[in-house]
DNA sequence: AACATAATGGATATTGACATCCATATATCT
DNA sequence: AGATATATGGATGTCAATATCCATTATGTT
């Protein structure tokens, strides 16, 4: 459903969450959320990129969000490490299919969206009630 | 959202049931669906074990659904070749989560779960209609 | 019996996701 | 200025999913 990626992501984010306005660290990070640290890393830097969270180097420096929790989305974090792909068109190509997809592609699809809206719909503030 | 195995059995799986009764040989149904020969034949050795079709080896054998494809879900396709796992237990293995999962696993498990109920309501013959 | 057709089984190759490591750049503190 | 802490960048390694190939087994046809 969701990658190991998109997995971390959120966990990172959950915990920069459940701390926020305060710095953290990425060995800091790794350790709470058990994510592998140095793959953590090339994840955080997918997240600033996205501008979901801020970094500073140097002592004292580390990790925080650059919104509230409550307007970050778990669609927003997936979306920044792992883009979720929607079926604009049919695999096969075929020409009768060009401009509306079979009935096994659209069914597909639209459960995708489905869950994109369901991701879409649930911000960061709400998993961090009794989170740890 | 699902993997490219579990593409091309359903891919296959639609292509017979659009041809009911007749047995398809794999190199047919390879051509008819895209899906490359060689790896097709792995795919529908797990489909034959998972009883969904049944084969004939020479000639004029081949592969055909064992039920009527409105007894066939998208979802018992899937779980054939590429089992939806869902989330019992916060991979955190943390004790306070030891018997309910934390917001953020219960959300994306709740997800997955819709994704499954969609797929297990939608039959191979819904999707036979205008199908190539 | 011989042949052709088709599935099955097993070994191997390829690719991309996941992960590690090391060097470098940047910031803070004394 | 020097030392320390931290993020960043790039090279490399690992592994499972995907894909290919060839030999073997089964079955129908002539």
């Amino acid at each position: 459903m969701i990658s190991q990626t998109a997995e971390y992501a959120l966990r990172a984010m959950v915990c920069l969450a459940s701390r926020e306005a305060e710095a953290l660290p990425g060995h800091v990070i790794a350790q709470i959320t058990q994510v592998p640290a140095s793959y953590l890393h090339k994840i955080m830097k997918q997240l600033v990129h996205a501008e979901l969270v801020s970094s500073q180097r140097g002592p004292s420096g580390g990790f925080r969000l650059t919104r509230p929790s409550s307007q970050i989305t778990v669609l927003d974090v997936i979306m920044a490490v792992d883009p979720i792909k929607r079926i604009s068109h049919c695999p096969l190509n075929l020409p009768e299919h060009a401009h509306s997809l079979c009935p096994l592609h659209r069914r597909i699809d639209d459960t995708i969206g489905q869950a994109c809206d369901a991701f879409s719909q649930t911000s960061l503030q709400s998993m961090i009630e009794n989170q740890s």
